[in-house]
DNA sequence: TTGAAAGCGCTAACAT
DNA sequence: ATGTTAGCGCTTTCAA
């Protein structure tokens, strides 16, 4: 490994001036320059990350940690997509933690991330975290959540209208005529099941339905509590005529349900979920769907971030896309 | 920032003697060394890993490189778990990389990786990557080919059975009464393709059916070319009865088209392709597919990858794991 | 315009 | 059993 003093040495300087040469290029006469520039080329110099990182602290290490809680949910695997187009175009590269909404997991990543010296943080947080996130700050690491908002600390977010986006969905459900509609919500403490209730309630409220407790139900998030749910809905002596549910892997297992017990969609039971996927279409039936811009999610996210990054007290802002319901034949 | 010295001045010790506390602990009675540990947590101090590295190279960086065609298949959604996993209960953070089949992309990743100084890396190739990934080798960065080998180069490789998973698939089409059957392929330069080509063409031949050119498509592995291709088959004077597609992503393109043209699964044309995925259930119709252990691929690779990394002169593995057909209702 | 020298935080040989 | 010292590869005053 070719090491800067070599590349000094072949060109005939001094290693602060191929040091010049990297940093400052303006300092150096274009004699010197051009004669270091062939050195380095020649030599196929790379200079030592640990080497600059460890002189001088206050350059950029080119790596943004991504932290997203199911790499398995579609919805998520777009916005790590769109985290990832950005930071390649910039010459970032993505250090991603997946960590299943396990608190632990999801500890050992920031610390990961934080002895990696990352140039700043997206993440979909779960409540828990906020004691570690918060050091982050401290350490001045920029941060953007995704998704939810971080309690107690000012950072910039980008998510959904997810109480409005719900709305749509269950007034649409109601305007078919469904009075008895379910919520298949996912893990209750995370602010997006919430919100998304929220929209299911006042949608009820509004069309002069009422909510029934029995008709909501709370889960983790995943395909098997989806299944699981729907069966504790259809077992309901007063099974509900329609399913609004979460998040796609929730419809997913619903579905799943649905169709165990050789149910018609929409004739017995209608279904809406929350988030939408590229093969929706191809569901039995094909599925409506409340979706949600995952890739712009994050591509707007890391646009934050790197905007952060040049202007590190830049006051804090809160950015908002819209869902958009897309009805096919499921409700 | 603690720094080794502040912990030494606050234990009343020299550097050195917090340096072995932290690096070879037996090397320091009991007495001393709890005192030591005791500032180290007080001061809440944490090596500095630039620092670590540039003093000694042969420390372990932990920190996998990761390096996927597409994160957006589910395949390798299920790969990449696998690996985190793996990684995550050993303490190794995931450097990930998602290269879109772009060579440019993937060289770019490569080099991130190479300057990060990963321990090792687990990686996808496609043909044009090997000069490169050559250069890891060189370096002695342990490396582990998923889904395909490496010409030239000797590494570790896990894989399916490709011809054979191809061939049931095929042989079961066949069983049920279709002849002309057609294969949608992905990128006709990577080995998987043709493998799964091979299997298709022998099941074909072995049933004393001929392999007709025209009903052999190739694309670029996604969704969008699954849909083409099936559109052109579809197009045939003398349309095939049924399908075999390389991919999940071209099985999901393909249903589209099949359904825009409202013909019916199975009785107008039946389709069976590869990777089955976590809702092929609740598609229309339940789809039957060949399954890979994508989850599994990604864990033992990982295991290779710490056997490797352990003992780099242990000789070049192959593991390859078996393809399950699994019997729905489309084909 | 360029070079010499110091030092980032750590480890390891060597000395005691 | 512990401390002293040198140096990993780089950047950055400071001086020439």
């Amino acid at each position: 490994m070719a090491a800067l003093r070599d590349v000094a040495k072949k060109a005939g300087v001094s290693a602060s001036t191929v040091s010049r040469v990297i940093n400052r290029p303006d300092t150096v006469p274009t004699t010197t320059k051009s004669r270091v520039l062939k050195a380095i080329k020649n030599l196929n110099y790379h200079p030592n990350k640990f080497a600059q990182r460890l002189r001088s602290h206050n350059v950029d290490r080119k790596l943004v940690g991504l932290l997203v809680p199911d790499i398995q949910n579609p919805f998520y695997v777009d916005v790590v997509k769109g985290v990832e187009d950005y930071c390649f175009e910039r010459g970032y590269a993505v250090l991603m933690g997946n960590f299943m909404q396990d608190e632990k997991k999801g500890q050992m990543y920031l610390e990961v991330m934080q002895s990696e010296e990352i140039d700043g943080l997206i993440v979909a947080p779960i409540q828990e975290h906020h004691k570690t996130i918060s050091q982050f700050k401290e350490k001045k690491i920029p941060i953007i959540c995704i998704d939810r908002g971080l309690k107690n600390i000012d950072v910039d977010v980008v998510l959904v209208e997810n109480e409005e986006g719900a709305y749509q969905a269950v007034d649409h459900l109601v305007k078919q005529g469904h009075i008895r509609i379910a919520y298949v919500g996912g893990i209750p403490s995370i602010p997006t099941t919430l919100e998304r209730e929220k929209g299911y309630s006042q949608a009820l409220l509004d069309n002069g339905l009422n909510v029934d407790d029995e008709l909501i139900k709370y889960g983790d998030s995943t395909h098997l509590s989806g299944k699981e749910l729907t069966e504790e809905l259809l077992q309901l002596k007063d099974r509900p005529t329609a399913l609004f549910t979460g998040n796609n892997l929730i419809t997913l297992g619903a579905l799943e349900t649905i169709h165990k017990h050789k149910l018609h969609i929409p004739g017995d039971i209608a279904i809406i979920g929350f988030d939408d996927m590229p093969w929706s279409i191809s569901l039995n039936p094909p599925l409506s769907a409340v979706s949600q811009p995952g890739y712009d999610i994050g591509k707007r996210a890391t646009e934050l971030l790197f905007q952060r990054i040049s202007d590190p007290k830049r006051s804090p802002v809160k950015v908002v896309l819209k869902t958009k319901l897309i009805l096919r034949e499921s409700g």
